[in-house]
DNA sequence: CGCATCCCCTGCCTGC
DNA sequence: TGCAGGCAGGGGATGC
């Protein structure tokens, strides 16, 4: 499921129940997601206090009071869903645990009630680890990374300072976290469609000779921000059967205009074209060749 | 370095 | 009905 939006609306699930709670315990099913969990990962949670539950691109960052933060990516399949002691696993015939749950989070949320936070991901691209606070800017997976797509720190003068001389086409830029962090495969087809820019542009297209950003490129970073804004006041996205912490579904998928419509007629008024599916970096990118150019 | 390709893993849908 | 193939929202390694 999860592109910014997606995490985003996990965080905002999760955070309610997790912040002010002690981690009583924590329960490994397996050895490993897409890495091990590390040295200590259970150890170091058990007993510490939640002290904020953030989110950096697509990770989210559980800040414990050890001064270490938990740091949790989905991939493409993970999940989270809460349950609280009144609906125990006494209620369920064969207990709470459904097929690839991974990790158990035994939580005391700050009323003084018990509660467990579950982690399910079926295809287990997600992963965990514990990382310092005051290291977490300097990990690899950190820092390199982009900035924000949402809010007003996105703007064209950015684009225009990354793409300048870049020739890769504009959808494996934006897809690219060391430029924007968090825009995933539908967004990028989405943010493109609205601009009426084709996927395959070169990015450098959208910068003059001088380093400055086109009308082009002032447009595109507007509709980068409105689409992940957008996402992200509809709760995400559901694709296939995929749930929010509290098991309501995200409605943005509603919205799509071009992902997923492949030979479906182009949403833009005014065009005739139909919407097509290429390959572009070994994945799917849906847009319409009549307005998108 | 920049860019394209392939891979990790499981489940679901389609077509034969 | 069964089975093979294709496809899936992420990121990283490799090779040119």
């Amino acid at each position: 499921m999860p592109e910014l939006p997606e995490v985003e609306t996990v965080r905002r699930g999760l955070a309610p129940v997790a912040e002010g709670a002690k981690i009583v315990w924590v329960e490994l099913r397996r050895a490993d997601l897409r890495f091990p969990f590390g040295d200590g990962f259970v150890e170091n949670l058990k007993g510490r206090k939640v002290t904020s539950v953030g989110r950096r691109a697509k990770y989210l960052l559980v800040d414990t009071d050890s001064g270490m933060v938990l740091v949790m990516h989905l991939g493409m399949s993970g999940s989270f869903r809460v349950v609280q002691n009144s609906e125990d696993e006494t209620n369920a015939p064969n207990g709470i645990i459904v097929k690839h749950d991974h990790v158990l989070f035994h939580l005391e949320t700050k009323n003084g009630k018990s509660a467990k936070v579950i982690y399910n991901d079926p295809r287990r691209f997600g992963f965990m680890a514990l990382i310092e606070r005051a290291e977490l800017a300097d990990h690899p997976w950190f820092a390199d990374m982009g900035i924000e797509p949402t809010g007003n720190t996105l703007d064209s003068a950015y684009l225009a300072g990354k793409f300048h001389n870049k020739q890769a086409p504009l959808k494996a830029a934006l897809l690219d976290q060391k430029m924007i962090a968090g825009l995933g495969n539908i967004y990028v087809c989405e943010a493109l469609w609205r601009t009426g820019l084709s996927p395959k542009r070169k990015s450098c297209t959208l910068v003059t000779k001088t380093g400055k950003p086109t009308a082009k490129a002032d447009l595109l970073a507007f509709h980068i921000r409105g689409v992940i804004d957008e996402a992200i006041d509809a709760g995400g996205s559901s694709l296939r059967d995929h749930r929010q912490t509290d098991g309501s579904l995200g409605y943005f998928q509603h919205g799509f205009a071009v992902y997923g419509r492949e030979n479906d007629p182009c949403l833009k008024p005014g065009c005739s074209g139909t919407v097509q599916r290429i390959i572009q970096a070994g994945r799917s990118t849906f847009y319409c060749t009549k307005c998108q150019k």
